[in-house]
DNA sequence: GGGATATGACAATGACCGTTGTCGAAAACC
DNA sequence: GGTTTTCGACAACGGTCATTGTCATATCCC
């Protein structure tokens, strides 16, 4: 039962394998979801789009949740840097600086709309994990957001900032679900004039 | 097969009866919508709830989701009514007449605790027809406030109305998460300061 | 009181899906 | 080339639940 041997298959060693069938997984875990939504995204789907079978999504990961979270996990860290660089270009000047970060933000969704509509709609309801890595990453990026427009760590009113950053995310919900017809500057400059209540301490 | 004939029965005539059911039934499902959440509400525990059978669940709803949906828009309405009213007795004086509103809303969360839960944090992403109703309650919130901060009907820019309706409805979803610990000034306070971008046209 | 309707308890059905197991074929090693 | 590992296809099992059906009992009307 127990095969305590591996050997090399097309060129690649067991671990590598697994790794890029975990990834496959990842990748088609992303499509199917923005395809169907998390609901409705079977294992089985989720599986026939990688081209894989279910012995291997178990193999990777131990239920649908858990592609899930890696996925979110993922994507909010490379958001909140790249949202962080966008931030750091700019010297001097909060308003330029928070406009930097809000743009970047927004356009990253745009660049990725399909990702956008999981990640940004449906990811705080899946699960409670799912909803702590929301909370958790919208808190930094509300404090970018407040260090942006003035020279404190944070914003001390916790309601000040969770209530900014509901607005840039309903901004952001808004957008996707009417295919960001708006232009980019007009959600950008909203979602600006509302962050700018964070300069006040 | 076809039972023409109806009979009062315990007092009442069958039409009687039936909405009496009827409303058994949403309020077990609220009950239950709230203790366990919309997804893990089963018909079946609903119906215990209510005392009643299955059967009569079907009577007065074709599946889970028209239940949920009837109560939605019962408390949507029932909370922009008590907001409108609200802002109505205060003349004058923008601040306050937003102050009043946010109270209301605020207030009303907290006086009941259960169904707020479901419907703040839930009720957005349960199914299209309940993310519609809550956009347009949401809408005409925002209507209201932007009434009490200018003397138009509407704010112009459709992404500042999203984001500021977003800031309220997130500040509310910390605060019920929170199990409402803030005091209700403090959120108030918060969703007004936000609120006040919609002054500018 | 007797026949008819209303009700409640509960079984039956059918669908969906997560998860595990089987098995033959492809590729590797020696 | 034969043996072993790895793979892909797919069946099997079990659980949950929505939805419908059955039937005995309670309550009605006359």
């Amino acid at each position: 039962m127990v095969t305590a041997i591996t050997r090399t298959y097309l060129g690649s060693t067991a671990e590598e394998r697994r790794l890029l069938r975990r990834e496959t997984l990842l990748k088609a875990g992303c499509d199917v979801y923005a395809q169907r939504g998390y609901r409705n995204a079977t294992v089985k789907a989720i599986c026939e789009r990688a081209g894989l079978t279910e012995r291997y999504f178990y193999e990777s990961f131990p239920n649908n949740e858990a592609l899930f979270l890696a996925l979110f996990k993922d994507v909010s860290a490379r958001m909140l840097d790249e949202v962080r660089a966008a931030g750091e270009a700019v010297r001097g000047d909060p308003a330029g600086k928070a406009r930097a970060i809000l743009e970047a933000y927004y356009r990253g969704l745009q660049a990725e709309p399909a990702p956008a509509r999981v990640f940004v709609i449906e990811a705080a309801d899946i699960s409670p994990a799912a909803h702590e890595i929301a909370r958790l990453t919208f808190e930094r990026f509300t404090d970018l957001l407040t260090q942006a427009w003035t020279d404190a760590p944070v914003q001390r009113d916790p309601a000040l900032r969770v209530g900014v950053s509901g607005a840039v995310v309903q901004i952001a919900r808004d957008w996707i679900c009417n295919g960001f017809s708006q232009p980019l500057t007009s959600v950008v400059d909203a979602a600006l004039r509302i962050s700018a209540v964070l300069a006040e301490q």
